[in-house]
RNA sequence: GCUGGAGUGGCGGAACUGGCAGACGCACGAGACUCAAAAUCUCGCGCUGCGUAAGCAGCGUGGGGGUUCAACUCCCCCCUCCAGCACCA
């Protein structure tokens, strides 16, 4: 075999014998462990990118290092099949949707195909047919039975330019990403909600059991969920004869309100305004506050402007009257749309009085020090308060406490939880996307569609034109229908699904992705569940990944799964960039996974995205570094190459045959061989820093290398030499599995390595017998010392204190103290 | 602004629990093979100073301080970069 590495014939080869072997195909057995490896499902855009192939990559050398431990791995792929650019190229190129998404699957498909990836492709799935989609119209008429999807009037961003609306990371800084040149306007649209509110409490709590995911992502849920302890106080409003609702959570600094601010949206505007003295003028200034709050939606550090609506509300704390103003910084959507102004502990709040001369009072102090008589700004800690009446001298916490009591007692307030996280808007004014199953009728109202009347199907046959009106309006066939309730005329629900929804649960269909009589097969989720690893982008880290554990606990409580979350463990992995940005056609520095292939093979195009940094990081693309993978792989061919004639007739070597009588050389090269597996053996099970792994391997193929010489003499015998390779192998099938297939069956072996054990690590062959112990002079290295790997710690002292260089150090000093780590180093401390 | 993460040779990175900083690879330099090139192989490669040399000494993990016999690693302060959220009261 001294044939040049052809990978391009070794990969066909094998992936051609996995198809026929049916390797990848897991069935459920209950007999045998499982382990369920899953990848964020790719969107099917029409290209692989690298990020796909980082992605893919690192699932797959997981899926095979379990199987090889004996677990039955259950490694699935799907497509993410609806979405607004299969809308758009049908816009622009006149292609359906249809015809553009199966022909971009069909590429793709083949190009994973290409890299060799482990999937149990029966398992295939798209979220854009009605066998799957159905089901989200479902989960839809599920949670609207529970009053947990509704609709409600909603303000959307909406470009007049594109006369469409646009979704929240498609404006920028206020103007349509289309038209730099064009504010985005706020519309009120009825849209479909789905109240993941009602989950926040238990989107938080049941993050106990995500043990193994990272903080990071932990983190940011918990910010975007966004807890927080307030209480609600009741300004009387003499005025409109109804109290005004403040929200804070800083009621401890209630004596030091000067004034009450309101949203400019806020409904009881307009009964301000109404009952005016100067309604007119009112009028005009509300509009002007409201227009600058909608630009301070996308502004930044806006400029705070407001009006004084010559009303007064009562502080039932201390009986004071303060003004009440319009604000444009204070949120509708949060709280009660209403806030206390106290300028000398809030930010803002000192940066409004301040520019209006409203007055500034303080009534906190620092637990130690004072304050200046003059604020430069608010002092915003916890702190003691003062001129508070009878809450004078408490801290802050306390006082938060018994002043909120006190409000519950005297009925004037109540204590209360806000989050951030506001509840989900499921509506598109799209086509390609899943009909939501609602029918409107003029007798019956909102009607949902009967679930034996679902799947509600897309149809095919749309003028798609960009104009912003949801496409399924212009098909008559599809609006009109009959109300499933009285039978009359009736209109359908004309918008789709936001297409997280499919995203949001596809994991479980994979378990059994053909069932017609139900969303998920229950017997197969319990025995597949849960997701054991889930490999993805941060970029997930909010959305995908909140919206999955909503459903989650949705299909929790109507009893289609019993456990509360379903990834155990997940890992986000890092970017693949080129010249230190993210990969884009527009910037044109796309490096095409498949273009790759041909040229170097996808072991390689694997191995190098796998050596170029541990996983979790961001990594740039080097055309140069990827030569050294392809030099390793190579070498590793050329090497094995040499001894295959040789090796194939010999039995491997295995420790069980004794291990007293090996040779010094044979000790050295099952020594770094164990070592090897030592490493990748735990990496694989908890820190996956692949790269190192690598780099391990790339040693013991040095080593091999470098014992050439002695393989010659015969001080290696081929047993021996031929158990070391096989080890390799086993370890680079993790990451390039066609050349180590080959090689493997070069060796004599009928089965792939996928089927074989993998490989136990020898400690006892791993151990070091001597050890090069750093001897180090007031903890600067001066000299090493070889010793017998189980020398006492009194030999190692002796030994370094005899170095000539340290005596010659030590002489005419004080020796204070020596330092003995076993195995480690001695440090000598003198004076 | 808040939250989280990161900063180590020319570059990617390693050092897992406080114990030899720079494994492995890329780039680069020198040599071997070759008519030549490619490929391959061998050697060198943190910085500075001294030395013809083997070598010796000092400095060195963003900056400053601290704890320790010993710090990339732990503590305090600061700087820079990246990401997410962003007037959430």
């Amino acid at each position: 075999m001294e044939l040049a590495y052809n990978p391009q014939e070794i990969e066909q080869k094998w992936q051609k014998r996995w198809d026929e072997l049916k390797l990848f195909d897991a069935n459920e057995d209950p007999a045998r462990k499982k382990y369920y490896v899953l990848e964020m499902l790719p969107y099917p855009s029409g290209a692989l990118h690298m990020g796909h192939v980082r992605n893919y990559t690192l699932g797959d050398a997981l899926a095979r290092y379990m199987w090889m431990k004996g677990y039955n791995v259950l490694h699935p792929i799907g497509w993410d099949a609806f979405g607004l650019p299969a809308e758009n190229a049908a816009i622009k190129h006149g292609r359906h949707p249809t015809e553009w998404t199966f022909s971009n699957i069909e590429v793709m498909r083949t190009q994973l195909k290409r890299l060799g990836v482990s999937y149990d492709w029966r398992r295939e799935m798209a979220t854009c047919v009605p066998e799957y989609y159905r089901w989200n119209q479902w989960f839809f008429l599920k949670m609207f039975e529970r009053g947990l999807a509704y609709r409600k009037k909603s303000r959307v961003n909406w470009c007049p330019k594109c006369e469409t609306v646009l979704a929240n990371e498609q404006v920028a800084n206020g103007f349509c990403w289309r038209h730099e040149d064009t504010p985005a306007i706020e519309r009120e649209l009825d849209q479909w909600f789905l109240k993941i509110t009602a989950y926040a409490e238990r989107l938080l709590d049941d993050m106990q059991h995500l043990v193994r995911w990272p903080d990071r992502v932990l983190t940011m849920q918990q910010n975007w969920i966004g807890k927080s302890l307030g209480t609600f106080v009741d300004f009387r409003l003499d005025a409109l004869g109804e109290p005004l609702q403040v929200f804070t959570t800083r009621v401890d600094t209630i004596f030091g309100c000067t004034a009450v601010f309101i949203a400019p949206e806020h409904p009881i505007v307009e009964k301000l305004i109404a009952n005016s003295q100067s309604s007119e003028n009112l009028r005009a200034e509300a509009e002007r506050v409201k227009a600058s709050a909608v630009r301070a939606r996308f502004e930044v550090n806006l400029e705070k402007v407001g009006i004084d609506t010559g009303f007064k509300a009562r502080n039932p704390y201390n009986g004071q009257f303060v003004p009440v103003w319009l604000a444009n910084f204070v949120l509708m959507e949060y709280g009660s749309g209403v806030v206390m102004a106290v300028p000398a502990h809030d930010q803002r709040d000192f940066e409004f009085c301040t520019a209006y001369g409203l007055p500034i009072t303080t009534v906190i102090v620092p637990l130690e020090g004072s304050l200046p008589e003059m604020l430069d700004a608010a002092y915003v800690d916890y702190g003691r308060l003062v001129e508070s009446g009878a809450y004078t001298g408490l801290t802050s916490e306390q006082a938060i406490e018994r002043m909120t009591r006190d409000a519950e007692a005297k009925g004037f307030g109540k204590g209360t939880v806000q989050y951030r996280i506001k509840d989900w808007g499921i509506s598109r004014q799209r086509y390609w996307g899943t009909p939501i199953p609602i029918v409107y009728c003029d007798a019956c109202g909102i009607v949902p569609v009967a679930e034996k009347d679902l799947p509600v199907i897309l149809p095919p046959d749309v003028k798609l034109t960009g104009t912003g009106q949801s496409p399924l309006g212009e098909v008559p066939e599809f609006v009109q229908t009959k109300c499933p309730r009285c039978g009359g005329a009736a209109r359908r629900e004309t918008d789709t699904m936001d297409t997280f929804i499919d995203s949001a649960w596809y994991f479980y269909r994979y378990t059994d992705p053909k069932i017609a009589s139900s969303a998920i097969d229950g017997k197969a989720v319990k025995y597949w569940f849960p997701v054991d690893q889930y490999i993805g982008g941060i970029t997930h880290a909010i959305l995908h990944l909140i919206y999955m554990r909503f459903f989650s606990k949705v299909m929790q409580d109507i009893g289609l799964v019993d456990f509360p979350e379903p990834v155990a463990r997940l890992f986000t992995q890092g970017m693949v960039l080129k010249g230190g940005t993210a990969m884009s056609k527009s910037k044109g520095n796309v490096v095409d996974p498949t273009e790759m292939c041909a040229q170097y093979g996808a072991d390689t195009v694997r191995l190098y995205v796998m050596f170029a940094a541990p996983p979790e990081k961001d990594f740039d693309w080097s055309e140069s570094a990827i030569e050294g993978a392809w030099r390793f792989l190579s070498r590793v061919y050329r090497l094995a190459g040499k001894y295959i004639e040789r090796l194939r007739k010999v039995n491997t070597w295995s420790s069980k045959d004794s291990s007293s009588s090996l040779t010094a050389e044979e000790r050295r090269l099952l020594r770094k061989a164990h070592q090897t597996l030592r490493h990748v053996t735990a990496d694989m099970e908890e820190r996956w820093h692949y790269n190192t792994d690598i780099a391990m391997m790339m040693e013991l193929v040095n080593e091999i290398s470098e014992l050439e010489g002695a393989v010659v003499e015969g001080k290696i015998r081929p047993e021996i030499l031929k158990a070391s390779l096989e080890s390799l192998l086993a370890m680079l099938s993790l990451f390039a599995p066609h050349i180590a297939d080959e090689l493997w069956e070069a060796l004599g072996h009928d089965q792939p390595l996928l089927r074989t054990p993998w490989p136990a690590y020898d400690s006892e062959l791993a151990a070091e017998e001597e050890l090069e112990i750093p001897v180090q002079v007031n903890g600067k290295l001066r000299a090493r010392v070889r010793v017998p790997a189980g020398a006492a710690e009194e030999v190692i002292r002796r030994r370094a204190l005899a170095e000539d260089k340290v005596a010659a150090l030590a002489n005419g000093k004080q020796i204070v103290k020596v330092i003995v780590v076993p195995k480690k180093l001695v440090n000598i401390v003198v004076k």
